[in-house]
RNA sequence: CGGGGUAUAGCGUAGUCCGGUUAACGCGCCUGCUUUGGGAGCAGGAGAUCGGGAGUUCAAAUCUCUCUACCCCGACCA
């Protein structure tokens, strides 16, 4: 009896390694697996880090060149400030230095040279006098730069940002989520006045509201962080928070108002209209490959990953069902011109022409999120027509070859509407007001979000968070505080705050 | 950094307790033929100094010591 259970078991098991883990069982592991199964990503050598391979890598570059088009419509531009900052660059702004001084990478030697016995070490007499930061993220360099560029308010604004690279020395790493070293933009302006400084701040966070609902189809609350979340040497930061597939949150994107601070200890000051010295207003903000985590933990399911056509690397894939090669060319020549037709309107296609089964190619693409697939054999061409197949819904619908072009454009803008309508339904349905302490505790434990009254103490946050885990994700902008109570120490709430777990 | 664990082919494992054939299996990979409308079949093949080093022994994947790497759990973070 027992072995014929075992053999049973073992079955089972097989038959379900081709599947994904249940994402409602096991989403932790059901994400590394769509990453690695869908050749999006793969880890590097050293721990924490990442390749990003070409599939990945192709969202990463629909969504840096959205963005980039984004801030250079509202008179941005780029540039490239170094990897290396002074160590003691860090340690002038304090609560900077405090904010990211335990994950730091540190370079302290420049050289190395052979040896019998390890093979190579690290030359001891190549220690630097001044030890080199790898950049967390570039305000002290950027601030040092500035210092040398603004004299008067003619000199101002500055905008600038940069697609670069940061290392932040993580415990924890999960591909895309938090790694070791990850890509990202920053952008670093520097302003004349206090209410200008705000106002970037502002509409670069509805810029990153814009791309994360338009275009990766992910709702967002906005909001502003409270103090002990917010970046370390901002006055104020903003933010985009998103609800992943399990119900948790997941900082989509942040926007920091940094008031004078990095002015005071970059001393950069500038000469007004009237000729009197004032210290640069300055704001920074980013978005970085998490996104891609993002898009993959909101859209995902058990088949893998769901893209929105508007950044899928692929948004259309043709499988030819073909049995012998006179087929092979009966379906190359139907194929060719509509080929043509829908690269023309710009849609990105790709065939597959491997000599793996359609079953196999069903399979593959939809576990890599291609929102859109054609199907395309011997019985269509007889009929005149094609097979299409929605990645979102799983609809399978046959359409006449001259409606095939305009079918398709429907359907990406379809699909793209679709992934946002289902992704906000979820997260409004998971998404609970309440006022007593047992709700949020028994909401927290479920998963999801809680909007409820906080009577603005530091120490209620941190009480809530050592006995639930959650967090105060943001502010949001639509808060309505009045007569709300605090929903743990039952104070007249200051705010209106969300509460949830975190990624 | 504290606690626990693992290391055998690209991946996942068996063998280790109790030392003894040519280190086994599944997936993947390569070649050929047959296949193709929801994860194809057959045949053949390549691929492992059993994490590194030292020791015990006639003999080590297996026993001893040591080093290293990685994974899981707790304190930080976009």
């Amino acid at each position: 009896m027992l072995p014929v259970i075992l053999t049973l078991i073992l079955r089972v098991y097989y038959f379900m390694s081709k599947g994904l883990p249940d994402l409602n069982k096991d989403f932790s592991s059901w994400y590394t697996q769509v990453v690695n199964r869908a050749g999006l990503a793969d880890y590097g050598p050293v721990k924490g880090t990442m390749v990003i391979k070409p599939y990945g890598f192709q969202l990463w570059e629909n969504i840096r060149e959205t963005f980039d088009s984004m801030i250079k419509k509202t008179g941005h531009v780029n540039a490239y400030f170094p990897l290396f900052i002074p160590k003691s660059f860090l340690a002038r702004e304090a609560q900077h230095v405090e904010g990211f001084a335990k994950e730091c990478a540190v370079v302290t030697h420049t050289r190395l040279k052979a040896d019998p016995r390890e093979g190579i070490i690290v030359d001891p007499d190549s220690k630097l006098e001044e030890e080199i930061v790898v950049r967390p993220t570039s305000e002290t360099v950027i601030w040092s730069m500035y210092k040398k560029w603004i004299q008067s308010y003619r000199d101002l604004p500055i905008l600038i940002n940069q697609w670069a690279n940061v290392v932040r020395w993580e415990m924890r790493t999960r591909l895309f989520l938090r790694t070791s070293e990850f890509l990202w933009q920053e952008g670093h302006t520097a302003h004349a006045t206090a209410e200008e400084a705000e106002k970037e701040t502002l509409d670069i966070l509805e810029l990153y509201r814009q791309l994360s609902e338009d275009f990766l189809a992910i709702p967002v609350y906005t909001g502003v962080k409270t103090d002990s979340e917010k970046f370390a040497g901002a006055d104020k930061t903003y933010c985009i928070e998103a609800m992943m597939g399990d119900k948790r949150a997941l900082q989509a994107g942040t926007s920091h108002n940094l008031g004078q601070n990095f002015a005071k200890a970059f001393e950069v000051t500038f000469q007004t209209q009237d000729n009197k010295e004032e210290l640069v207003w300055a704001t920074s903000w980013g978005i970085s490959t998490r996104l891609i985590g993002a898009v993959i933990l909101t859209h995902g399911d058990e088949k893998g990953l769901r893209l929105p056509p508007k950044i899928a690397p692929i948004q259309l894939v043709v499988i030819p069902i073909i049995k012998n090669k006179d087929q092979e060319e009966e379906v190359k020549s139907f194929l060719e011109p509509l080929i043509v037709q829908l690269q023309d309107l710009g849609i990105r296609v790709h065939q597959d022409w491997t000599n793996n089964s359609p079953g196999f190619k069903y399979n593959e693409w939809e576990m890599k999120g291609v929102p859109l697939r054609m199907e395309i054999g011997p019985r269509d061409i007889v009929k005149d027509q094609v097979v299409l197949a929605r990645r979102d819904t799983g609809d399978k619908l046959i359409v006449p070859k001259e409606e095939v072009k305009d079918q398709i454009v429907g359907l990406l803008q379809d699909i793209q509407s679709g992934l946002f309508e289902q992704a906000l339904e979820f997260r409004d349905q998971n998404t609970h007001s309440v006022n007593d302490y047992d709700s949020f505790k028994k909401i927290i434990k479920k998963g999801g979000f809680v909007r409820c009254g906080w009577d603005g103490e530091q120490a209620t946050e941190a009480k809530v968070k050592e006995q639930t885990a959650a967090t105060i994700r943001c502010i949001p902008f639509d808060e309505n505080p009045n007569g709300l109570s605090c929903v743990f120490t039952g104070k007249p709430a200051k705010h209106e705050v969300i509460f949830a777990k975190a990624y």
